[in-house]
DNA sequence: GGTGTTACTATCATTAAGTATAGTGTATAG
DNA sequence: CTATACACTATACTTAATGATAGTAACACC
């Protein structure tokens, strides 16, 4: 039970100059996570299959404009990081489906930090122009 | 204090066919933030910024790697988006220093989440391999 | 068993992102 | 007053990411 976050850890640190060891320590920690969802799509897949298993169609018809290039070779990353799996479908066919791993559902409090960010932007740039 | 979540609402719709509209929203909103700090340096620039406020060769030499016209470049769509702007150092000198506003620092959350996740994931990567 | 759908792969073209290098006006220190 | 550091900008180049288009094996369905 780490009730100390490491952010909270950081702005502790804010203002101690001998110590820009955090400040590095911080920055590859976020460009990891970046690292692993970077790209135009990576996020989408994810979001779309936190609503539910899908196969690759179905995964296809949510998002908007994705090609079939681009949602393979997406969803092999996704697989080689082990964020996403293939699993036959909870039914009788033997329909093979795109789930999140254990792993993969890991990311849920970042993306939906990143969701409750995203929807006060797009309010926020609506009301500036 | 919107107890319910985002990301809550989604869980409750995951097996909910007929809406097919959330899953749409959600995936906007969460590209509309990683449009805004995508590119391989603005969130270090945005960490290293949590730190303190500083003046360009300050962050330049926090971030390994960065090159002057990637800073100056990613510097400037910081301020676009109202992120970062310049201010006077809190001090006798009349320096600039680059710092957070109010609004960069509504991206603490989202941040935190990154950091947390990215020094997971580095510890999964070590043990795996 | 012919037709359509699914789940991809291959190739090539285009665009976006990032790097390398050099240069310039301004501020600051000695 | 001069040398150096600072905060950039300009240009050219390279690499990475994405898009457009076409094709194919496997399966499903009448």
């Amino acid at each position: 039970m780490n009730k100390i976050s490491p952010l909270a850890d950081i702005e502790i640190l804010e203002h101690d100059e001998k110590n820009p060891e955090n400040c590095l320590k911080a920055m590859k920690a976020v460009q990891d996570s970046l690292y692993v969802i970077n790209g135009k799509w990576k996020l989408p897949i994810i979001v779309s299959l936190t609503f539910g298993d899908k196969r690759f169609n179905e995964i296809s018809r949510d998002i908007p404009k994705i090609t079939d290039r681009m949602l393979a070779k997406e969803l092999k990353e996704l697989e080689l990081n082990k964020l996403v799996t293939k699993i036959k479908r909870d039914d009788d066919t033997n329909i093979l489906v795109y789930a999140l791993t254990p792993y993969g559902k890991t990311l849920d409090n970042a993306i939906q930090e990143l969701y409750k960010w995203g929807l006060n932007h797009r309010e926020k740039i609506k009301e500036d122009y």
